[in-house]
RNA sequence: GCGAGGAUGGCGGAACUGGCAGACGCGCCAGAUUUAGGAUCUGGUCCCGAAAGGGAUGGGGGUUCAACUCCCCCUCCUCGCACCA
């Protein structure tokens, strides 16, 4: 042993001596170079970061969990790719910088060596041939790349529309970086205002039903995941009625204006006493001119549209009206209906206008009610035959039977709905329509530190594509204002700005937008798979090689952002033949958040265990082992010091048991023709926990395979005869059983029993012996009526 | 409001297709060793009871020889969506 630090009888284990070691061996032998021709390929992939700050134990939970199944599987034979990146464009790296008065990307890239050296602590084995950083041209090339082959593909949209705009950032906001009606960033979370810009979208929405289908195959993702994407994408089935608008003066008539409505309850078109109208809807700001109601319209839309979007369209607020002074004709019954402006009506969902039925909706009830608009019965409850409007007090909203609905009377509603859409689709008032919540993803942004969108306005020939063999279009690095002043900051580089158009060579500016960060994350998973191809983003025959991921392990909070972007990508790319998956990832594991004192950790506001240090004082091992042991991948987990009390004595624990006895160690499976009974016994339980951990491994319950191997460590320090074959051969296997886990330890005492071998992670994971994975006796134990009554020992296949 | 998940010792958490509830670890108690320890080792540790025995997996019912596990009702917690017509 050399130089155990022996305090009175302790040996400890000296970590960091140890580590260093294994860390450079790996890293000289090549140890995890990705095969470049796998047979039987194995993707985990780990979400990348964004290098803002320090690693803190959180991000050392999500990387020693890929790190863990990247050896448990390498070990299995399979030739694994466990690759690593930086998400190092973004708003948080930019606002950091602007903190720290230093340029984005001189923060960016200490961010990222601070991280490196922490990746490279903890001991996680990435093929860092293959890193990727987004913020690097040789990467954001192919951003742009991919930009314009979407813009030929139609799925590129440049319009005005109310967007989200995010006060403190000076930005746009994509709906999924909305949460609660606030900022998603942690350290703004400014209210969110609506503002009507012109802007970049991606049209994700085209791919709405194939994002929807394409959920059902995904059965190795977590259900709820699976729950979110479908409520976020939100289909729902129903018809858009034409009501038509009623001129303004009889007297010029106009040409007759449909109002299309969308709704899912046609069945209770009869009960329809009012149009509304959204007041962000186009329509809102034309409709009452003309009519005596113009001023209070107008002066409620101002008002009503200020006000924060969370305080306007949060359920339960009291709901605002205004009668335009319009009326129109429900298409079905011939009936005259006032339309309002109403704030609870959305924009941009369906048509921006829906049918106000009080009788049969809570909300058109609340509002009926505050404006005195008459209610009608067109539904009565199963059973009954009529139901009084004024003795109302809710809508009545369940199935029932249509009343008071002329032709359609006595139908149940269910029924209902299909007949109505049929008689409407026949008559050419309506059409079948099914509406999505998925809205067009907003990819611009107005802030430094991103992907200059490759587009250049031209006064003559208007929006034209930068030609592919003028990419990239640098992000210029000379800016010295990058602050946000509420326009794009790169609208003040002129040098930027200013160019040529690629189609008459006139004067021209360049766009003068950033492309959202969630761009480069949606495609860094097959760049993964060819990270240094200069011709294209990847080669489809790499690609084909290693996608679908196979273990794919990040936070839920993605569930409605990323892990919808990337599966977008992924099947644009596939339907541009450029990669053969329609879905980027098999299997999903999401991580629980790491908290202490009660808060998530945060790189961003300084709250945490760090890494670095922590690594310094107690080793990799032993952080590797704390977040693996201390509860299940999923589960969320507090952070308290007495978690690194077990696993640091368990380590030492093992240490001591080959400090004592490695001159034992061998590899040869042992003669069980010679075996006492206390042989049978201990072999029988190496087999049970050889078993249990590759089963653990397998489906990621780490902490019962590290639990399993504890108590194998009970049972030898248990056992008799500790200079046996057996107990020797009981130890090698507990290296092999080590490694996933505590791969430097491990590592280190397979070298100690083979000094000449190669790396541990060569070898393959032990497999149990069957013969001897149950004791062959088993007791029983009898009940009759609910109390024990005695037990029973029986030979193992005595059947009932 | 809608949707999903959950509730097991002082704590984190185990428990296969129903089969000895509380593995493993922390903490705690006792003992050993040590000049000493916050090191290490051994034993103990759900509750009531001296014991025999009995009671315990949020609460109440049910199915079963047998229920943390399956069925029904209720309470509470966490997460997601939140006026989507």
């Amino acid at each position: 042993m050399k130089n155990p630090k022996s305090k009175g009888h302790s040996l400890e284990y000296p970590a960091r001596e140890i580590e260093k070691r294994w860390q450079h061996f790996w890293q000289e032998r090549r140890t995890f170079a990705t095969n470049p021709n796998p047979k039987r390929k194995f993707y985990v992939l780990v979400m990348f970061i964004y290098p803002s700050g320090d690693m803190h134990m959180g991000h050392a939970r999500n990387y020693t969990i890929g790190d863990c199944i990247c050896r448990f599987r390498k070990m299995l034979g399979y030739d694994v790719l466990h690759p690593f990146g930086w998400d190092a464009f973004g708003l948080p790296a930019e606002n950091a910088a602007i903190e720290h008065n230093i340029h984005p990307s001189v923060w960016t890239f200490d961010s990222i060596d601070l991280c490196k050296r922490n990746l490279n602590l903890l001991g996680i084995a990435y093929d860092w041939d293959r890193e990727v950083t987004t913020c690097r041209p040789e990467y954001y090339k192919w951003n742009q790349w991919l930009f314009l082959k979407f813009w030929e593909r139609g799925l590129v949209d440049r319009r005005e529309a109310f967007v989200n705009w995010c006060p403190k950032c000076q930005t746009v906001l994509a709906n999924e970086q909305v949460i609660d009606g606030r900022c998603y960033r942690s350290t703004c979370s400014a209210p969110i205002e609506k503002r009507k810009l012109v802007q970049w979208f991606f049209r994700i929405t085209d791919y709405a039903q194939a994002l929807l289908d394409g959920l059902n195959e995904l059965d190795g993702w977590p259900e709820n995941v699976r729950i979110m994407q479908q409520n976020w994408i939100g289909r729902s089935e129903g018809i858009e009625v034409d009501f038509r608008l009623e001129p303004l003066d009889a007297q010029t008539p106009e040409p007759p204006t449909l109002l299309p409505v969308f709704t899912t309850r046609p069945d209770t078109l009869y009960g329809v006493t009012f149009l509304a109208l959204a007041p962000d809807a186009p329509l809102a700001e034309t409709i009452a001119l003309g009519t005596p109601q113009e001023p209070a319209v107008r002066e409620f839309c101002a008002r009503v549209l200020v006000k924060p979007e969370i305080e306007r369209t949060a359920a339960g607020t009291e709901k605002e009206g205004v009668f335009t002074g319009r009326f129109a004709t429900n298409p079905l019954t011939g009936e005259r209906v006032p339309i309002w402006i109403a704030d609870f009506v959305l924009a941009g969902y369906g048509t921006g206008m829906v049918m106000g039925v009080p009788g049969h909706d809570q909300r058109d009830f609340e509002f009926a009610k505050k404006y005195d608009i008459p209610i009608r019965v067109v539904i009565a409850p199963p059973g009954q035959t009529s139901l009084a409007p004024d003795q109302l007090t809710a809508a009545f909203v369940d199935e029932g039977i249509m009343i008071n609905s002329g032709p359609f009377n006595g139908t149940p509603s269910k029924v209902g709905i299909e007949k109505v859409i049929d008689h409407l689709e026949r008559l050419g008032l309506g059409r079948r329509k099914v509406n999505y919540r998925l809205k067009d993803w907003l990819i611009s942004r107005q802030r430094y530190w991103g992907t200059p969108i490759p587009m250049i306005h031209c006064p003559k020939c208007g929006i034209v594509p930068v030609p592919y063999e003028q990419l990239p279009v640098l992000l210029p690095e000379n800016v010295r204002d990058y602050k946000p002043k509420g326009k794009s900051v790169l609208a003040g580089v002129e040098e930027f700005i200013t160019t040529t158009c690629p189609k008459c060579q006139g004067p021209a500016r360049r766009d003068p937008d950033t492309m959202d960060t969630f761009v480069d994350s949606s495609w860094y998973h097959l760049r993964y798979t060819d990270a240094h191809n200069d011709r294209l983003p990847f080669d489809k025959a790499e690609a084909d090689k290693w996608l679908p991921i196979d273990s794919y392990i990040g936070g839920i909070e993605h569930a409605c952002g990323h892990l919808i972007f990337f599966r977008f990508f992924t099947r644009v790319l596939h339907d541009m033949g450029m990669v053969s998956v329609q879905e980027p990832c098999r299997n999903l594991h999401t991580q629980g958040m790491v908290s202490l004192e009660g808060r998530t950790m945060s790189s961003s506001k300084r709250h945490g265990v760090w890494v670095g240090p922590f690594v310094e004082k107690h080793g990799a091992d032993v952080a590797r082992l704390a977040v693996l042991f201390a509860a299940p991948p999923e589960k969320p987990l507090e952070w308290t010091d007495d978690l690194v009390t077990g696993v640091t004595r368990f380590l030492n624990r093992v240490w001591r048991l080959f400090a004592e006895h490695g001159s034992v160690v061998n590899f040869d499976p042992p003669d069980t023709q010679k075996f006492t009974g206390a042989d049978r016994e201990l072999y029988i339980r190496l087999n049970q926990t050889i078993d249990k951990v590759r089963k653990d491994c397998l489906t990621l319950q780490f902490n019962t395979a590290i639990a399993a191997e504890m108590e194998f460590l009970n049972s030898l320090n248990g056992f008799e005869d500790k200079q046996s074959r057996l107990f020797g051969f009981c130890l090698g296997r507990f290296i092999y059983l080590l490694a996933p886990f505590a791969p430097h330890l491990a590592e280190e005492l397979w070298h100690r029993a083979r000094p000449d071998a190669d790396s541990l992670f060569n070898e393959r994971f032990p497999e149990c012996d069957e013969r001897f994975l149950v004791f062959d006796r088993l007791e029983i134990p009898v009940q009759v009526n609910g109390r024990l009554r005695g037990r029973l020992t029986v030979p193992v296949g005595t059947d009932e």
